[in-house]
DNA sequence: GAAAAAAAATGAACTAGTTTAAGACTTTTA
DNA sequence: TAAAAGTCTTAAACTAGTTCATTTTTTTTC
């Protein structure tokens, strides 16, 4: 994917939200970072600092944390049109717990905390962009926290495999049962019930 | 509570993110709708939209949805200082699935659908408030989707007690199951064991 | 302040999901 | 392309959490 496409992709996305004059999107893009992750390696890993929040241009990834047993908890995959990163770290620059790999070969581009706070002041229209953005991502969240509360694991497989028809048959299904909260075992009874039905 | 307490706490609450000049401030407060609630009666009912928005100056409710078999699950408690309200159906005008109702006589300040689009035209620092808000709201519910889905009940309830001490003595023992996902019978176990620990 | 209603505690029988282990199948790497 | 590494399936024994039923305690209401 060249810089062209990848550029198209951005500004479209933000295009849904805010109204960009030609300056401000050439603006937009030199605020930018390209960045490349081979399949199975890492964007993040827990210790460091968040440095860049990430847009998906290509590829796929996994967000997880390793529990006291070494378990991994998959908190979101991340795919084309996505935004990923760990906020919370970004923000308040404490180390971050999460790892950030690649499932399969991955471009993306970043902005660095510096020239986030900075697109604010030059393009203040991102403020709106990103209460927008952020107040969809936290009615999803919202919605996600109740059904990981409220929903048995079969429910929630059910769920998401609706939402995501196209992400199920692109990640494999040890990473479905870390996403969804039980063991890779189960998850294969899951599976297997769920087609039979 | 008296109008000017609950404005003071309001402005406070905002003032924190952004300055708003006196102006700006009356303006703020003439956009606003208090509400009264008392104890067990509701704010907003399933089936209905969403038609503002809440801050709760005083009191305590809980916000929660019935499932299949009538069970309630608890999304949030909201207090003072804190908003409350279903985004999702307030955004897109769909009816709510929410429930939230009184556990204490509340008081709140209400901004109507109306009122908030026009915020942002009169008074543009609030994309920036809001994007702080919801930047802020979506940090705490991502992690509380993860503990939902990688912790056990009783780990739950620990970090529920130590993130909201108070909180916990405001609330019955049945609504607090609702909130961490478990029958009010196993809460009643896991508390006679947490507090034995 | 007595009666009624709701919340909390306890226990026994049950179910959803885990653990451990082993074999079959697929993908990756040299 | 063979070997190694990782993924998926199946099954038996186990544990966290549910269900149902009963009693005690607390709160609400008139």
């Amino acid at each position: 994917m060249n810089y062209e496409q990848s550029h198209k992709l951005i500004l479209d996305n933000v295009g849904r939200f805010i109204d960009l004059t030609e300056l401000e999107k050439r603006k937009y893009i030199s605020l930018l970072t390209r960045v490349k992750v081979k399949k199975k390696s890492f964007l993040m890993q827990a210790g460091e600092t968040a440095a860049y929040e990430y847009f998906i241009t290509k590829g796929c990834l996994k967000v997880y944390t390793l529990d006291d047993n070494g378990a991994p908890h998959i908190s979101m995959f991340a795919i084309e049109d996505y935004w990923t990163g760990d906020m919370a770290s970004f923000i308040t620059r404490e180390p971050t717990a999460y790892f950030i790999k690649a499932t399969e070969d991955s471009e993306l581009l970043g902005i660095s905390r510096a020239n986030y706070q900075l697109l604010f002041q030059e393009i203040p229209k991102f403020e709106r962009f990103y209460r927008i953005l952020y107040q969809r991502s936290l009615i999803a969240y919202i919605k996600r926290s109740n059904h990981g509360i409220s929903l048995s694991a079969e429910e929630r497989y059910i769920v998401f495999k609706k939402n995501y028809p196209n992400l199920v048959n692109r990640i494999t299904q040890k990473d479905l049962a870390a996403y969804i909260g039980i063991t890779p075992e189960f998850m294969s009874k899951i599976i297997t019930k769920v087609n039979r039905m």
